[in-house]
RNA sequence: GGCGCAUUCGUCUAGUGGCCCAGGACACCGCCCUCUCAAGGCGGAGAUCGCGGGUUCGAAUCCCGCAUGCGCUACCA
């Protein structure tokens, strides 16, 4: 029997990235076992409907590349895959039950619902169906839906024994039947509730195992229930621990970023947060920190993985990012780079951007951000030449009170770069450290200097490398702006 | 209120009876390297393994109780 597992998001909203962690667990599952990735959509809720998500989800998918081999836009032998599109099942099952005997038609109102609950809970009583349409005759029902009187389908959940299965991350948990509700399984819209789509649904497609999020193991004895009703033998279930804020409370827009795409836009990787998200709740080995798409792939393993909730810690995420930045080909990292100085650099850098030109910034700047938002920044320079320092900026504290000192160095400076026939930076060094030893000054004041009036910025990449970069022409109109700047 | 799940440095985690008075990583601090900023190297601080009882020669690891957090208890998923 091939693996076969799903991820079955339910369009609401933007997916975050605990759900798309998620999916990750249930990806590589599947890649590790050879077996099948499914993505099923969940929109049996119409209340909640957000037309946005849908796209947010394969986004989001696509990002990490997580491929699904069944689904909407893939296809497969077990579709539809969208839940509105299957209601025959539903309403097939339904009726099975309530014929078996095993569910019955509910014609309470909502009103009536609220009360009993509310009274319930003023005697510290568990909230629970008072089960008043339980045993309706055929005649009061009939009578009822005369009527007009809108039904839902509850679940007959039988007085006694225990339900109970064997969580694959979890071990034995066991329930009372009991203390299970007369639960809902149709609703009155004609649409099924969760449990009875998932069990239909995972039932129908052949699903292997169910991973999916901590907060569904109190639903699963109910779903327990609905497969025994059915005669089907349940899957496997892996409840996995869900992701928390940094300060441990749900995670929520309060604590910034929530979709995995507002952190790609913040210029953060995928190979980063595919790595960050599956070392949450699962783990190698007690070293392994930096792990690929295709390690994952193949140490993956349900048995490794963790039971507590986890804290979102940006800060490692953000660590991470840099490694990747450090690591990543020169190729890919041109290409990511040369994508978002396209969307970054102000409007004076000329379109399209260099390609030759941001290659070669590659290695002068890949160690030094973390995320690519910070790239613009940094590199304005080598496609604009429009400066926004003041003469203040140029002479830092070194030159605070010697302006004509660093006047007399630009100059020079000027004199000894045009001098050079070999534009390349181990020569412009050579030249520069000569010039400061000339000059008296110490090689770092001299540089700063120089690295202002040619990048812009008391931070950037290594000065004499940007130079070269730069070419030699450039460089001496910057040195004389400079100068023009200071003189001004 | 009931039921369920969880609990190791601030954070992510390793650990399945002796190798652990607990290892790695992020963050933090110091030193080194250095043209800025980074990156890198070395070192440091940081966890009475939630608490209390057991079991055992020996427990972070097994058992019981408690506390705390979270989840479910919806015609949400």
């Amino acid at each position: 029997m091939p693996v076969r597992v799903r991820f079955a998001p339910s369009p609401t909203g933007i997916p975050h990235v605990g759900s798309v962690r998620t999916a990750l667990f249930n990806w590589l599952y599947a890649r590790h076992t050879d077996g099948v990735f499914i993505l099923r959509i969940e929109d049996t809720d119409r209340s909640r409907y957000d037309p946005r998500a849908l796209e947010a989800i394969f986004g989001s998918l696509r990002w990490l590349g997580l491929d699904w081999d069944e689904g909407p836009e893939a296809g497969g032998d077990y579709g539809p895959y969208v839940q509105s599109e299957r209601l025959e099942h539903y309403e097939r099952y339904a009726r099975q039950l309530i014929e078996q005997g095993n569910a019955y038609e509910c014609f309470c109102s909502t009103e009536r619902l609220a009360e009993i609950r509310a009274e319930r809970q003023r005697r510290k009583q568990p909230p629970r169906y008072d089960r008043h349409c339980r045993d309706l005759t055929a005649a009061e029902r009939e009578e009822r839906r005369a009527a007009g009187d809108e039904a839902v389908v509850r679940f007959r959940t039988p007085d006694e024994g225990t339900t109970s299965f064997d969580d694959i991350v979890r071990g034995h948990v066991e329930f009372e039947t009991a203390t299970i509700d007369d639960f809902v399984v149709r609703k009155s819209d004609g649409f099924p509730t969760a449990h009875l789509a998932h069990v239909v649904d995972d039932h129908l497609m052949e699903i292997s195992h169910v991973l999916r999020g901590d907060e569904w193991v109190s639903s699963t004895p109910r779903q327990i229930l609905l497969y025994q009703a059915l005669g089907w033998e349940p899957p496997q279930f892996a409840h996995m621990s869900v992701i928390l804020g940094p300060d441990k409370a749900k995670l929520s827009k309060r604590h910034g970023a929530l979709s995995a795409l507002e952190y790609r836009d913040q210029g953060y990787l995928p190979e980063a947060m595919l790595n960050f998200l599956g070392l949450i709740g699962w783990s190698l080995d007690d070293k392994t920190v930096l792990i690929s798409r295709e390690q994952f792939i193949e140490h993956f393993s349900l048995e490794r993985m963790g039971k507590n909730p986890a804290a979102f810690d940006l800060e490692r995420l953000t660590w991470m990012n840099g490694a990747y930045l450090r690591e990543l080909p020169e190729e890919r990292l041109t290409e990511l780079f040369a994508e978002r100085l396209e969307s970054d650099l102000p409007d004076a850098a000329p379109r399209p951007i260099d390609r030759e030109t941001v290659r070669r910034l590659v290695p002068l700047v890949r160690e030094r951000i973390k995320r690519l938002d910070e790239l613009a920044e940094l590199v304005t320079s080598f496609f604009s030449d429009e400066m926004s320092y003041t003469a203040d900026d140029l002479l830092g504290k070194q030159f605070k009170e010697d302006s004509s000192g660093a006047a007399a160095a630009f100059r020079a400076a000027a004199q000894r770069a045009e001098a050079l026939s070999a534009w390349e930076h181990p020569a412009i060094e050579e030249a520069m450290r000569g010039l400061a030893d000339e000059l008296e000054l110490k090689a770092g004041a001299l540089f700063m200097l120089l690295r202002v009036a040619v990048t812009g910025r008391a931070i950037s990449p290594p000065l004499f490398e940007s130079m070269e970069l730069l070419g030699k022409e450039r460089c001496l109109k910057r040195l004389q702006a400079a100068l023009t700047v200071l003189t001004k």
